[in-house]
DNA sequence: CTCGACAAAATTGTCAACAAACGGAGCCGA
DNA sequence: TCGGCTCCGTTTGTTGACAATTTTGTCGAG
């Protein structure tokens, strides 16, 4: 009964990321029940302002809709899980060959520059701060390379793994793992060389992958 | 004004496959106005059911909207179409990589089936059953790799670029061309080799998007 | 004749209320 | 005690009407 945020201007569109927003920072948990009447009040918006949003977030992948039976939270598997990082793998590396193409000077030195911070950002133990700018760097890279339409569905991708990305992020060592894996990937696109940096996108997303498969193990040892 | 599809029960859900259907069959030509009241009377459907259609489709990307100016039907420019297809080489690689290790014996006799119904299809000139052929055998590799996020996307990316595939289908020469792609795609997945059936997923594709300029520079030659 | 402002029409966004469907509690009978 | 049935509360699906916004058409001034 958190009634934190009840007071804005609902206006239309901003529902849909105000729920976005509330399934991804985790205040709603996977299989958790979306009644459209409570996000109504919650957010003071009406209920068909609401219900459009859960049909935009379920065609996101972020909720599931089933008939006359309401909303939930979409719980994303493991396996699910494994499934969209190698989706993933397949299209940052096209993203990142074409960026390697494509990239400018100026962009050049803003890639190496957040190559600095992340390095800084490991050294310090700034777990979350690292996490960030790992974001930041996949997003430029999309942005870079250009290819929108790839740039899209890892966008929507993202959204549905990011409770995965968090847990993964906050194993200890992993970032250890994935720093000079990013390192490769911005310094291939910084050198435009495409191959190498689709190679590298491919090499830093097989370790997610495997990384997930090992943290899974690692919270039920025996899963039945 | 055609009144032909009026006399449905549509209550809810159908409203959605009715008004892609009309799209992607060519009913509605894109930049098309969808005007909410016109659709509602079309289908016999309320104007809420109509605009929760609307949403669904938008974020399939097949209709584009814009605040308090309506939604039209989207048209995927040339260089989409490209973007599309680059995205398609990744995936159906990918899934043809998949589908090459999770192949049933009963399903290899299935495609190869499909590969002889081709091959009679384009001897006989039947281009479009030759047509129908060719996205049944994409969707059933699809389906065989187990991947389904990559499916999902995939078949969201087809809705979207189905005009342009339908064009290039028509080009005189181009079953000829894209039908021992289509075999070898088939041969590599039957025979259990990941590598070489991502591989000839990826020579297809390129032949796609090659044929796709093509076709672009035959129809425009000078766009200025 | 062109440009700007104003008014009217059309269209979308929003809201509240009604009807239908699902789930469960409780009851009845075996 | 257990199985099935009915009734009721809750939640979604649908409808209609109202408000806000954009677009279009018209008129007058320069």
């Amino acid at each position: 009964m958190t009634e934190s945020a009840a007071h804005r201007q609902p206006g239309e569109r901003s529902v849909v990321v105000a729920i976005r927003d509330a399934i991804v920072r985790g205040e709603f948990v996977p299989n958790q029940r979306l009644v459209e009447a409570d996000l109504s009040a919650q957010f003071g918006a009406s209920r068909a302002t609401v219900r459009a949003a859960l049909i935009e977030l379920t065609n996101e992948g972020l909720v599931e809709r089933v008939q006359n039976r309401g909303a939930r939270v979409r719980a994303v598997s493991l396996e699910e899980a494994v499934e969209i990082s190698e989706v993933r793998m397949m299209l940052e590396s096209l993203c990142a060959a074409k960026a390697a193409e494509r990239i400018s000077d100026a962009e050049v030195g803003e890639l190496l520059e957040l190559g600095e911070r992340m390095q800084q950002a490991v050294a310090a133990g700034d777990v979350v701060g690292y996490s960030g700018l790992n974001q930041h760097l996949h997003r430029r890279v999309r942005e870079i390379s250009g290819q929108r339409t790839a740039a899209q569905v890892l966008e929507r991708l993202r959204g549905q793994s990011v409770r995965h990305q968090f847990r993964l992020a906050m194993r200890p060592g992993r970032p250890q793992v994935s720093l000079p894996e990013h390192l490769a990937i911005i310094e291939a696109i910084c050198a435009h060389h495409p191959a190498e940096a689709a190679e590298a996108a491919r090499i830093h997303l097989s370790s997610v992958i495997e990384a997930l498969k090992a943290a899974d193990a690692e919270v039920s040892p025996l899963h039945s």
